[in-house]
DNA sequence: TCGCTCTTCACGGAAAGCTTCACGGCCCGG
DNA sequence: CCGGGCCGTGAAGCTTTCCGTGAAGAGCGA
């Protein structure tokens, strides 16, 4: 099952403005989008989005942008997901009474799997491996 | 992200073909589509791609229609999910140059824990959970 | 007031997903 | 060997989602 790009695009740019958070200064986001290589008008649209469901706030006007609503550590890659999809993983079986109880069921664990695993990863994390892979070099 | 009816149809189908593996007889399409609520036409391409991944195996002629090629137990969710779409999930940024390091790791993370909970799902344990549900009344 | 930025909305092509149809091929019983 | 039942296959609509563009409107600072 391919996901989209756009949940893609979108932790793309959180971790762009996670690793601004401590700045505390607000991203522009035609700056974000060459950076992360992402179309500028979609990133828009996406950050649009961001902003309602409360994971990013923006500033306006001259120095104004985007940047995270919250701490790094505090939004996590389900979070975004939940955020362009409504539902990290959604198996259409599981609103459809005509499929077979025990299915529905065996549908339920993966999707609580895949939630789990997407809520236990946030970007604090993610931004330290980054930091860890260098120490890695001077093993 | 919401899974296509694809997969689910597909589970539908296996599920059938599971409840009737012991009696080693073939069903038909059409009454497994009655059975599970499928577009008849539809369920034909599904089983045809679940055959070419060798899931199932069909029978021709009078008194013919498909059968699981394996024990319901050595089939997975994930198998199923496979076979309709590639991927049980998969993230475009793991083939994506532009996206940090960091970021595809936990997608590739993501994708790991996905893959291994469908595959731990397999149908036979599927079929059994049905029963337990029974005894369950006893308690 | 001017210039910068976000905000909002509307549009469009492209692709994928879902479904149905039509026709051909194989197997069996008579 | 002939006909009916069933699988096999490709193609064609239709719908929805994805992805991206464009332009007009509103807030903020100088």
């Amino acid at each position: 099952m391919k996901l989209s790009v756009k949940s893609d695009y979108a932790a793309r740019a959180v971790l762009g403005l996670a690793r601004a958070f401590v700045t505390g200064s607000a991203r522009k986001v035609e700056e974000l989008a060459l950076e992360q290589g992402i179309p500028g008008n979609y990133l828009v649209q996406i950050l649009l989005e961001l902003k309602t469901k409360q994971l990013v706030r923006s500033v306006r006007g001259k120095d104004g942008g985007y940047l995270l609503a919250r701490p790094p550590g505090e939004i996590t890659l389900g979070d975004v997901m939940r955020a362009m999809h409504g539902e990290v993983l959604d198996p259409p079986a599981l609103g459809d009474p005509q499929c077979p109880l025990e299915l529905r069921e065996a549908w339920a664990r993966l999707k609580a799997a895949a939630e789990q695993a997407a809520d236990s990863l946030d970007f604090q994390s993610v931004l330290d491996q980054s930091g860890d892979r260098e120490k890695m070099y001077y093993i």
